[in-house]
DNA sequence: ATCGAAGGACGGAACATCAAACCTTTTCAA
DNA sequence: TTGAAAAGGTTTGATGTTCCGTCCTTCGAT
């Protein structure tokens, strides 16, 4: 009897698949990313202290997951002191005034930091590409304001990092990409965890001033080169302090 | 009785929320994630027809799933004919002969096409910059080799496009950033289903391989900003000729 | 002939999510 | 003054997903 054909037998030049196809699934509950999509914003400071949320019925049906569950997320978030609620006709979910500073980064943390730091170049160079296309005047007349706003923050890093994340944010909201704003947002509260633990003398942030406003022109003139070489040199500057800092080449 | 005093009063100089804090929270199950990446990994050709894929109590532990959410997933795939199972010892699940085309893109695929090549921006910029700070010279020989391929097969599309995904993977792998190389991957996925309908005359892909060349030179000089310009012409291509066909601006 | 490595199948426990009510508090307006 | 409206708070049950462990079946290699 003639051998059975065998289906695995094949010529098979077949390259290295990618390891990465067969990654963890690291598969988040709508509950987790909802705490961490909230607590993120108002950490940031896109949420300002006293401003009020969505009412439930309405936050729910926009976020796309039932009451219950963003219940649980806001219960979450009002014991670890980042909002409270008041019942009541006009009353609602409000931002907590700020925490006192986060918890210092986890190990997990600073051995991802590279990592954090190339998504961040991902991130940034498009968003500073497709600004240089898209963006409005009246956006940029904004972000021009953060700017000075960052210029009189030299020497209180608080407000410093605040509006830095609203220029980074606001240029990829200028830059008209929703799934760029919510990367932007994601990758400023995972640069905080690294950030808020090194050092930056007002030298360092003056010379970050020069950065934003030299890649604010060049969006302005909708040069998309100039603008990606201005955030590459900006960020830079803090994956090199990194990489003195932390292990992990 | 002097009025309470209202947590809710401040200064509120608060600027907008980006709305995107808000936006639907879209929680993937594990077996659909993981569905989409073994299935995204064969369309692609990542995993050559007649591979082996590691064994389930294998494969399971990686991916960080249990083995029946696996065993979902290789059945839907099997199912679909991406995928055989062959029982007995040195049996194993293999992936099947390429499927005849794909389905035509859905209207919500099309609709999302820039918010596609966004993506696709942002993920290749950074695969270009890094790369050209990364790559291994043994990494980009073998990249030479995949790009001396697409030169010959500017007739037949289905090769050079297979060619072509091996080619940005794997410069993704070379700039050593597992993130990228899944954002890569998924890319490319959501790419293909825009892609594989649209013309592609050997002149327009003669074109690119000759970006692909000035590409792989300026990462071999480790020049980022030229890979960064080289890899943004490149795609801006693809771009007209979508924006080209399909509404949306 | 047997062993071992593979896929295949089952049952139950735990958990997440949803949907739809209903309750309580507070304010505003008739 | 009173009731309606708008908010958060609570409860319950149904549903679906995932996990874990166990066992069965197949079949090549020794």
């Amino acid at each position: 009897m003639a051998p059975a054909p065998d289906p695995r037998d094949r010529g098979a030049l077949a390259l290295a698949p990618p390891e990465a196809v067969f990654a963890p699934v690291r598969s988040y509950t709508a509950f987790e990313e909802t705490v961490e999509r909230l607590g993120t914003a108002i950490k940031l400071g896109l949420l300002a202290p006293g401003a009020r949320l969505p009412a439930e019925r309405e936050l729910c049906a926009r976020m796309g997951i039932a009451r219950s569950t963003l219940r649980q997320a806001l219960t979450a978030l009002s014991q670890s002191g980042h909002v409270f609620a008041v019942r009541g006709r006009r009353g609602g979910t409000f931002v907590a005034d700020p925490q006192p500073p986060a918890d210092p980064p986890s190990p997990e943390v600073l051995a991802r930091w590279r990592e954090t730091c190339d998504q961040r170049l991902a991130v940034e160079l498009a968003v500073a590409m497709l600004a240089a296309e898209r963006a409005a005047p009246a956006d940029l007349d904004a972000l021009d304001g953060v700017a000075t706003a960052l210029e009189g923050a030299l020497e209180d890093f608080a407000a410093y990092r605040q509006a830095d994340i609203r220029l980074h944010v606001g240029l990829a909201e200028a830059a008209g990409s929703p799934r760029l704003v919510r990367a932007a947002t994601e990758v400023q509260g995972a640069m905080s965890d690294l950030i808020a633990y090194i050092a930056h003398p007002p030298q360092v942030l003056a010379s970050s001033n020069v950065q934003h406003r030299r890649l604010l022109a060049a969006v302005r003139e909708r040069d998309g080169m100039r603008a990606v070489r201005a955030m590459a040199e900006h960020l830079q500057g803090t994956e090199h302090v990194l990489a003195g800092l932390l292990p992990g080449g």
